[in-house]
RNA sequence: GCCCUGGUGGCGGAAUUGGUAGACGCACUGGACUCAAAAUCCAGCGGUAGCAAUACUGUAUCGGUUCGAUUCCGAUCUGGGGCACCA
């Protein structure tokens, strides 16, 4: 052990080393097993359509510069175990690794630096395959993908051809080729099934076949699945590019903090609310955890309400016939008569029109304002109440009341018709909206409105509503929808909070589009032409007029019959279909060919994180439904079930440093945790800053220490002269690695910050002790723990038992490095089940120290044993991995202290051990003699007789309260076991001679006396 | 703001369907072995009172349902994740 030793946070040396004897050497076991699985290929997976399959999918990683930390693998190691489990179980397993390799940190890192993200890219995943490598997973590497390969996104880019060739057939529910509808416009035209033949949406086949090719194409552009449109973009005028939420930071851009604002611009989209219907009923199908499935609901957002057209007061002049109407979608029909004003979307196309003379300047302030806004900071801040009075009124159908029009940003224009009408007294952000313009509420729930605020009740008996009166909300729903419908002023409608998904980009580093526009029309390549290759770039800003890089590539752009698409796909392009391309990786015919896509089917256990849980999700469950409407695989959802790992979250250490204002002898001081609240720290500072600062006195407040940022606080002086008038405590993070616990390794840290390398520092009781925070983990934070060193210092069977001993999988924990000594503490002792560490070397000691014997097991043995298939092989089905761990703990001690070392008992307890830690699994396998590698083991099976009781001890409740245990026959009746417990003295003297009233006993579980 | 989720000893966690709260491990304390250390083994370990047996109390807070609540219901406080161009 050395101080130089700052390979982690635990201090201690290694735990093995020096000495002979046979010894839990895993440094040449893990070696030595990993090379020879590599050599045998004991990972690769077969497509034998003649084994039951399973299919373990991680989400794979984002192959960042950084590298594995410790959180990575929690799921990795999870679906490891699960995959080694069913292998074991006799399936024919795939559990394959891949990267989603393109993305946005990739091409910024290229920005700054001048490096390919191809380069960077390749080098990341190298790194990960060796962290991954070491954990010892059992992948099959020659089925890695790669989105970023040609041989891969040829693929992507084939199916959004698919996508953009397909439409969605609204009486069949499902996608069809385009050339059908294209078909139908041809014979039968796009007529209305009831109603009105409205011009410009409805048309003959006559018409259709007389207009242009480009008319055509801008109508069938509206029917396909991936098609384009313009939409809303942040656009950064001063980087002359669009930029994602992640970069824009309080209205501004993250690099450089310039101004951001909204603007449309041509993109491409999915029509993913098409399948909005068919991705809630598929809910129903799959094995996602409730509050998936309820983030998904929540997502797509669906609503039944309806939509209402309300006349414009006829004094807004400008007004043309067409946009005297204003639409709004309600879910509350039924309030129709607390409208007591309307709100606008701000980017709503009448807002233009209807905007009186008087107003004008107005609102176009708070448009202005309006553009720098993202939608979350327009929901979010309810205490900043914004809007604008437009000058116009609405007319309210049913009584004519007029109604003032106004814009407001809490209206988002992409969300139903961009407008609503405001009920007050049922909706909190139009009460409080009302208050804050001092518009006057009409309360239509009598009693059930306080005043004070909203009350979205359904409950409430109607008053003030004309024909709805008296009725109970709830009923009045339908009535009116019927009344509206009936007026002809709206109709019932259904609404999905869910918008069509954004598929492109203005960015280099994604697929390219397979798409050229020739006068306006967008025209697909061939299938032949794929993949289309993603052009090689020097630089990697932005093109013109805010187009992605490739738009630079003059030649590339440029080609016979027109200009090529320069934005790129998206980042979930890759990752919603690569569960198919893994079970037939090579195909270079196909995407995945349909033998391969219906032997290994769906997924049938998929690990991921939650922050997946709408996006990457829904995106791929709409590609699957597409795959499958058009008959090229045969399921419609990828993903059977379904476990979400918790985030592993890192345990931030910081230092405190105090900055004395005015102080020009720059001594850099650093004050320990515990003594910020000093009262007479500020003394010692002074005294440490002697000399630059006599005669001043510092009088410090308690620092705030919860406050945000670096900045800790400032505290003033009262006295304050010459040089000094505060000092500030600002917060630093300080890497972990070199903090033992909270105690801070002061040299370490120095070396760490040379800068501050003459720092002084106030310590406590001769200690500094660093403040601590759970945060997310990330290199920033300088609290990343890196799997590499452990795995080096305890080994990968360690690391992987630790990692699950942790805690549940699903749940969010801090990660401490603290706890793996007691795991490789067991792992050792289990070793010592089948070896005496002797003091001879290895060569020689050999036989003496293998301990293992063919002696029959005891009953006792054989109860462990037996008691440890069930709990393990149970818990490892429901994924509680961190329990199944203990239980294997449980067995080896009391083995060990039966002093166990059959052949009989170790065998099975080993084959138990193989998911959780292969190597030493494997090894010992290989000492007991076994020539077939325990990979390909059989799981053993439960007994029931060896773990049968005919008697349990009943803890005994007398009120509740457990008072005795009484060991009682298991097949005792209720009679015999009253008469028992009644004669039990510690039950005689609770019960101080009353008699029971009740006398409750539950089988094989407790007794409780009622009193 | 909206959606989802968590809160149990000094720490990570266990208690699978409402039935003995704190399994297992870490840390800590005491002891054995050792010239010494490491490793290993044994014992203790929520709080209060007590030499002890034991009693009371205890699962974020408050209230409810129940013979019985960490578990179910309602309210409150609080940590974490997501919110559509990060992946």
């Amino acid at each position: 052990m050395s101080k130089e030793d700052k390979t982690g946070s635990v201090t201690n040396s290694p735990p093995t080393g020096g000495g002979g004897g046979m010894e839990y050497d895993f440094r040449r076991i893990e070696k030595n097993w990993q090379q020879k699985w590599k050599e045998s290929k004991i990972y690769k997976v077969e497509n034998d359509f003649s084994r039951p399959k399973y299919y373990v999918l991680d989400m794979f990683p984002y192959p960042s510069g950084a590298g594995l930390h410790v959180g990575h693998p929690l799921g990795y190691i999870a679906s490891d175990i699960y995959s080694r489990y069913k292998r074991l179980k006799g399936f024919n397993v795939l559990h394959p690794m891949g990267f989603d390799s393109f993305g946005l940190p990739a091409e910024q890192y290229a920005l700054e630096t001048g490096q390919h993200p191809a380069e960077t890219t390749k080098k990341n995943i190298t790194t990960f395959k060796s962290q991954l490598d070491k954990i010892g997973f059992c992948y099959d590497w020659e089925r890695e993908v790669q989105t970023s390969d040609p041989k891969y996104y040829k693929w992507t880019q084939w199916i959004f051809l698919q996508l953009f060739n397909s439409y969605f057939c609204n009486t069949e529910k499902k996608a069809l080729p385009i050339s059908l509808l294209i078909k139908k416009y041809e014979t039968k035209g796009a007529m209305p099934k009831a109603g009105l033949f409205i011009p410009g949406k409805h048309f003959t086949a006559e018409q259709w076949n007389s207009y242009s090719k480009k008319q055509q194409k801008e109508i069938l552009m509206k029917r396909r699945l991936a098609f384009s449109a313009y939409g809303e973009v942040n656009w950064c005028e001063a980087l002359g590019t669009v930029l994602a939420n992640d970069e824009v930071v309080n209205g501004v851009s993250e690099r450089g903090g310039h101004p951001v604002e909204k603007r449309k611009m041509r993109q491409w989209y999915l029509r993913i609310t098409a399948y909005a219907d068919r991705l809630l009923e598929g809910l129903d199908k799959v094995d996602f955890s409730d509050s998936m499935k309820e983030m998904q609901r929540n997502w797509i957002g669906k609503s039944e309400g309806a939509e209402i057209s309300f006349e414009l007061a006829a004094r807004s002049s400008q007004l043309t016939a067409k946009s005297s109407k204003l639409l709004v979608y309600t879910t509350r029909p039924d309030t129709i008569f607390g409208v007591d004003f309307m709100v606008l979307a701000p980017e709503h196309d009448l807002v233009a029109q209807i905007t009186t003379a008087e107003q004008k300047e107005e609102i176009e302030k708070y448009l202005h304002y309006v553009k720098s806004r993202s939608d979350r900071e327009r929901q979010a801040e309810v205490k900043q109440i914004t809007g604008c009075f437009t000058g116009a009124y609405a007319i309210n159908p049913f009584d004519g009341r007029k109604i003032p029009v106004w814009i407001a940003e809490y209206v988002l224009a992409g969300y139903g018709t961009g407008a609503i009408m405001a009920v007050p007294c049922g909706d909190q952000r139009d009460y409080l909206f009302a208050r804050h313009f001092n518009i006057p509420i009409t309360n239509i729930i009598g009693d059930h409105y306080s005043g004070d605020e909203a009350n979205p009740t359904k409950d409430a008996i109607l008053q003030n509503s004309n024909f709805l009166n008296g009725l109970l909300m709830k009923d009045a729903i339908e009535v009116a929808i019927k009344k509206i419908e009936e007026a002809g002023i709206g109709k019932r409608k259904v609404n999905y909070k869910m918008r069509d998904a954004g598929f492109s980009r203005q960015r280099y580093w994604g697929e390219p589009f397979p798409i050229i526009w020739s006068d306006g029309i967008a025209l697909p390549l061939d299938a032949e032409e794929l993949p289309l290759d993603l052009p090689h770039v020097d630089k990697y800003g932005p093109g013109p007029s805010g187009e992605g890089p490739l738009a630079n590539l003059v030649d590339w752009v440029n080609v016979s019959n027109g200009k090529r698409e320069t934005s790129t796909m998206p980042g979930y392009a890759g990752s919603s279909w690569y569960f198919l391309r893994y079970m037939d990786p090579h195909n270079e015919k196909e995407f995945c060919s349909r033998q391969a896509s219906d032997y290994w089917n769906q997924v049938d256990l998929y690990i991921g994180g939650t922050e997946h849980a709408v996006g990457h999700l829904l995106y791929s469950r709409m590609w699957t439904k597409v795959l499958y409407d058009l008959g090229l695989i045969g399921y419609d959802e990828p993903y059977k079930k379904l476990v979400n790992q918790g985030m592993i979250q890192g345990s931030s250490r910081f230092v405190y440093r105090v900055t004395v204002q005015n102080n020009t002898n720059k001594q850099q001081l650093f004050i320990s945790f515990n003594r910020l609240e000093d009262k007479q720290v500020s003394d010692l500072i002074f005294e440490k800053q002697k000399g630059v600062m006599e005669d001043v006195t510092l009088e410090s407040k308690n620092p705030d220490v919860s406050d945000s940022n670096n900045h800790v606080s400032i505290h003033e002086s009262a006295n304050a002269r010459d040089y000094v008038d505060a000092y500030v405590v600002s917060k630093m993070h300080v890497d972990v690695n070199i903090v033992d616990g909270v105690e801070l390794d002061i040299e370490a840290f120095k070396k760490w910050k040379p800068e501050y390398t003459n720092a002084e520092f106030i310590l406590e009781d001769g200690k500094y002790i660093c403040g601590v925070e759970v945060e997310k983990m990330s290199k920033s934070k300088y609290n990343t723990v890196n799997p590499d060193e452990l795995c080096a210092k305890y080994g990968a069977d360690t690391f992987r038992m630790y990692e699950m001993f942790l805690g549940p999988v699903e749940m969010s924990k801090p990660w401490d490095t603290k706890g793996i000594e007691g795991v490789h503490r067991f792992l050792k002792k289990f070793w010592r089940l089948f070896f005496k560490e002797t003091k001879t070397p290895p060569s020689e000691g050999l036989g003496e120290a293998f301990i293992v014997t063919d002696e029959q097991p005891t009953p006792e043995e054989l109860k462990v044993l037996h008691t440890a298939i069930k709990k393990i092989e149970s818990d490892t089905e429901r994924f509680s991995f961190n329990t199944a761990v203990s239980a294997f703990m449980i067995a080896t001690n009391e083995l060990a202290d039966l002093k166990c070392h059959k052949r009989s008992v170790l065998e099975p307890l080993l084959i138990l051990l193989t998911p959780y830690a292969p190597h030493i699994a494997e090894e010992l396998w290989a000492q007991l003699g076994n020539k077939v590698s325990i990979l390909n083991a059989s799981y053993p099976n439960f007994e029931e007789k060896y773990v049968k009781e005919n008697s349990k001890a009943y803890p005994v409740a007398i009120n509740g309260k457990t008072r005795t245990e009484i060991s009682i026959a298991l097949d005792a009746t209720q009679q015999q076991v009253e008469e028992i417990v009644l004669k039990d003295t510690v039950v005689l003297k609770w019960l101080e001679g009353k008699q029971p009233k009740k006398i409750i006993y539950v089988k094989n579980k407790m007794i409780n006396i009622v009193v």
